[in-house]
DNA sequence: ACGTCTTTTATTGTCGCAGACAAACTTACA
DNA sequence: TGTAAGTTTGTCTGCGACAATAAAAGACGT
């Protein structure tokens, strides 16, 4: 089917030791047979099997990523600078969205496992803890954890300082003046929902503000889920005037019923997100919102991830970014009474 | 480093080829030596290894996906159903974003010939028809181009009927008593942005309608650009009462930019979309749109992609989706005077 | 006991490439 | 002219799995 690194030895007329060096400049060959080859190369439209290299030299330049949707846009943003990254440093990526099955994920991991990724990227809320380990144990594949995923020693964790990222939101809508003040967040057990979800507690508590119980409702970080929250929210006897939302995705969903039930943001309700996905800024009204620097996570993950491909006995180290408030139209101020 | 085939047969004291054939049940072996060897397999925790596997049957089980961004929310719900597509088939995905650049087009080409990809989904713009139509003549490599991406008689196609969509939009405005129709597109050179203009033109023309040449703009199908479109309408002498604009992230764009200028939507214009991403219900108010079959969109490329794989030469075939409107809250009608 | 089947396992070469090792071929200088 | 040093290229093995071929072990009839 396709020229192999025979067929151009054969046809410049030299062995395959020199193509090879020649192709991959691993040592000297002289002016002229290095043109010989190329050329031959060339007429023969010769592309080296990567299968074949990767056999020999035990490492694949590729990654696995593993996240569980796609769909939400902050992962699309993300997966997108990663992807960049990714091509930056020579790598390929494959694309895993496990849904959230385990199945999926188990069966996917496998998949990557026999196709010798040089290492996987995990962004997923549904794991096997002990396949993950028995990974990174034995097999002692590379592996960095963005966002949440599990938990070990050997992992790379980069993560976004989600608690320090929930107190500027409230502090920003405390400053606006805002006193009555509720929350609509993503699912407890994934850690960064958590964590906003204590930053939430934390920063209302140090401001001496009052939690109503019933302005806080657990959802799911999706656009239905912002929608459906927010319902909940306009049902209370009392409404706050204004709201916390756990991601922009809830954002969206939550504005879009609020405005279909006549109320005007930000004159009547107040809304701050987090994660400053791209299309935040083109909400009616554009989004205040707390940044996640997803250009720095990526680049972080991929360079955290090279660095072990490269030294890979190391210990697990933690990463900590800082996120940062940026102000648009969606939170009004209040006179403070 | 990871168990091989070898160690496993040596631990179950039978010959690799009988792993092999346990393994991948290609032939019979006794039950008890199937135990055996499992057993083994499962003590050493062997994963074989795709990369010689490949190598022996001269197939990796990947596929390329080449896409100019997948920031567009309607590629990227794509990619998302073309993912779940491989996965059912056994497919990996390697996702190959090419930001419209050239370079990177061909890098990536490069690449994934080298790996040895099975195939390759195309839906990109910025491509090198050369390249393309070597790879596919000499190569035999199997490509299929989704929505927009070079053309070649060995190539098959499979692509959203836009023509009829924009007929759609434009039927659907004139029925709730549209006359003055405004319009903004994607670059022109896009098969699917020059498809909608068409249809619009002609739909306007059937309807006797006049176009306003001030009210037909010509943008990038992103956010910014539909914001920046709309600004540009807002700027004309008169006003329509609707507009079409060729996608849903630039009708995000729009709409946000109207409503900052304070016209309503959609009691002083009315706005339709087209692709039906999945957040466009959740816009204020939710959008009217054209709907692309997304879903089988993405079930047929990769069915073709297969049978195309399994049966190489042959001649390239066109498959065209109809699309459907949907209608949400962002048309209002008008009193026909 | 012998040959003939059938069932089960072993041997070996192959895929395309890289690199350890080494050979051939120059040139320089005694 | 011989030898050491330097320059340039080649031979050969093995990466891990698969499969064609060969071989061994039972089963059975005569």
């Amino acid at each position: 089917m396709s020229a192999t690194i025979k067929d151009v030895a054969l046809r410049a007329g030299v062995s395959t030791t020199t193509v090879s060096h020649v192709l991959n400049k691993t040592r000297f060959v002289a002016k002229t047979t290095q043109e010989r080859v190329l050329q031959a190369a060339e007429e023969l439209n010769y592309a080296p099997s990567a299968v074949a290299r990767s056999l020999k030299v035990k490492n694949t330049k590729s990654l696995g990523m593993l996240v569980t949707t796609t769909l939400n846009p902050f992962f699309a943003e993300l997966v997108n600078e990663v992807e960049k990254c990714c091509y930056r440093e020579g790598y390929n990526l494959v694309l895993c969205n496990t849904d959230g099955e385990l199945e999926k994920t188990n069966s996917y991991l496998r998949m990557l496992t026999q196709k010798r990724v040089d290492g996987i990227l995990v962004m997923c809320s549904a794991y096997d803890d002990s396949l993950f380990s028995s990974l990174i144990g034995q097999r002692n594949l590379p592996m960095v954890v963005m966002d949440w995923g599990p938990s070990d020693d050997y992992v790379d964790r980069i993560q976004d300082n989600s608690v320090k990222g929930a107190h500027l939101a409230i502090r920003h809508l405390i400053e606006q003046g805002h006193k009555r003040i509720a929350y609509i967040g993503g699912p407890l057990e994934k850690l960064p929902a958590k964590q906003r979800f204590d930053g939430f507690m934390e920063a209302m508590e140090q401001a001496d503000l009052a939690i109503q119980d019933d302005w806080v409702i657990e959802s799911d970080f999706e656009f239905e889920g912002g929608k459906l929250g927010m319902r909940q929210l306009l049902s209370c006897s009392s409404l706050p005037s204004a709201v916390f939302i756990g991601n922009d995705a809830m954002a969206m969903g939550a504005m879009s019923e609020a405005q279909l039930s006549g109320i005007k943001i930000p004159q009547q309700l107040s809304v701050i997100g987090y994660d400053n996905c791209m299309y935040s800024a083109y909400f009616s009204p554009p989004l205040t919102t707390i940044n996640q620097p997803k250009e720095r996570l990526a680049e972080l993950a991929i360079s955290t991830m090279i660095e072990r491909i490269e030294n890979p006995r190391q210990e697990g180290k933690m990463i900590m970014l800082e996120p940062n408030l940026v102000v648009r139209s969606s939170v009004a101020a209040v006179s403070t009474k």
